[in-house]
DNA sequence: TCAAAGCAAGTGTGATCACATATCAAAATC
DNA sequence: GATTTTGATATGTGATCACACTTGCTTTGA
């Protein structure tokens, strides 16, 4: 085929065809796996199995067992000495050890995104925090799930702005960490009255417009500590009951 | 077979027979490119494949490609739109980031050991000081590999004190990422006369003695900004040449 | 009655095959 | 002679098989 032909056939298609992608199997069960682990659907300690998490998504083993090993190395997935592969168990020390992980790195990568967000990226977390509200206010439906989600989009669309290629796939891969512990704490928020989470986030957003960076450092050490708070008050009254 | 005479089987061998480890394949390959990569024995932009490593190693493409996708996750290799995979280029923003994250996450954690580590930690990392002397005393061979391992070893000893499970793997995925740009500043010394790097250790070490986290965290930030800087030098100029 | 042996189902690991795509050089076409 | 086409080789991906190990239950034997 000549090449004006080719160039005209793309121009012709170009603007109705969308691009169809050439994501692997792999890759989505490993976003899959993903998505279910920060969103909390695992249980700590919970075993998984190849064939069966293979059956469960409609697919060979093959991309499964990569995705597995992907998500061990990344520490959201541990291997026990069994070769069997289980969600981490949580434990006072590892919610600490998290904690203190995530304040360090989130900590930095805010304040740096305090001074490189323009007015432009303001606008899109704003846009988020009424999204969260209208959610919010049809209270009837706990869809938990949807907060998740909103919540992750939201830190994520701030340090999206911090421009360090090293720093998100390690924030990344804390929230991979704490999503299971994160679960039980948004359980324990529902059981209990649930704070007003929105207020954070509101202060968060203003010290970003006033481009003041320990601000917005120390609204966000305080929004991500207050579930782990919750957890470890749960677990430690729970120890002393046994 | 008996219980007791199976005990007394045991017990005969138990003291002459080393346990053989379970350690799969997988585990081997990963464990090995891992040890290219810090070591630097890969340069910045190879391309990888999966047949010609496994050919390397002499095992089958299975556990190399699993070993791939483990190092892929943790940013230590990249993958290109083509299906391939390279040991990702240097540029002058990812030194920067990489950079400030050891220091970030470094600094965190040494500051941290300052206050756990022993006297029986100490000694192990002096212990590592005088081998590394030893081996720069015979100069005349330049055994870099020897030397990286032991600067390896003697940070990670440190590090371990922290007692962080979430840190310490943070940071060997830093190294990881940042070991094929180490290895060119490494070159890059060789070449100007080596500055005493032994110095900046010796700070390091006598700091822990003292328990002083804020001056252990200085002297570790001069330590790893060196190379760093030094790097940043050599593509700077080598940029405006062309 | 109870512990030990044996068996069967389940599971992870590694090897191999089939297939789609990428790459690159030779050949063909203008 | 430059550009396109074509074909051979190389490479990643997914499926399937074989094997070893684990696990839990049943059967056996004292």
């Amino acid at each position: 085929m000549h090449r004006a032909a080719v160039e005209r056939t793309n121009d012709v298609f170009a603007a109705q065809l969308a691009p169809v992608g050439r994501e692997t199997v792999q890759d989505r069960v490993y976003s899959e796996l993903r998505r279910a682990l920060i969103g909390g659907l695992f249980e700590p300690s919970q075993v998984l199995t190849i064939r069966g998490l293979a059956d469960a998504l409609v697919t060979s083993t093959m991309p499964v067992r990569e995705a597995l090993g992907r998500l061990i190395t990344e520490k959201a997935l541990e291997a026990l000495p069994n070769r069997s592969v289980r969600v981490p168990p949580i434990t006072l020390e590892r919610i600490d050890d998290l904690l203190r992980a995530r304040i360090l790195i989130e900590g930095e990568a805010i304040s740096l995104a305090a001074t490189r967000m323009g007015p432009r990226g303001i606008a899109i977390v704003e846009a988020l925090l009424r999204e969260w509200d209208e959610v919010r206010a049809l209270k009837h439906k706990k869809d938990i799930d949807r907060e998740v989600t909103l919540n992750q989009s939201f830190h994520f669309e701030i340090y999206r702005a911090c421009g360090s290629a090293v720093l998100i796939p390690m924030i990344e891969s804390l929230w991979l960490q704490s999503g299971p512990c994160i679960r039980v704490a948004i359980y324990a928020f529902s059981e209990a009255g649930e704070v007003d989470t929105a207020h954070y986030h509101r202060s968060i957003v203003a010290a970003l417009a006033a481009q003041d960076a320990q601000a917005a450092r120390e609204a966000l050490v305080a929004d991500i500590s207050r579930p782990f708070a919750f957890l470890r008050d749960k677990l430690q009254s729970k120890a002393r009951m046994e």
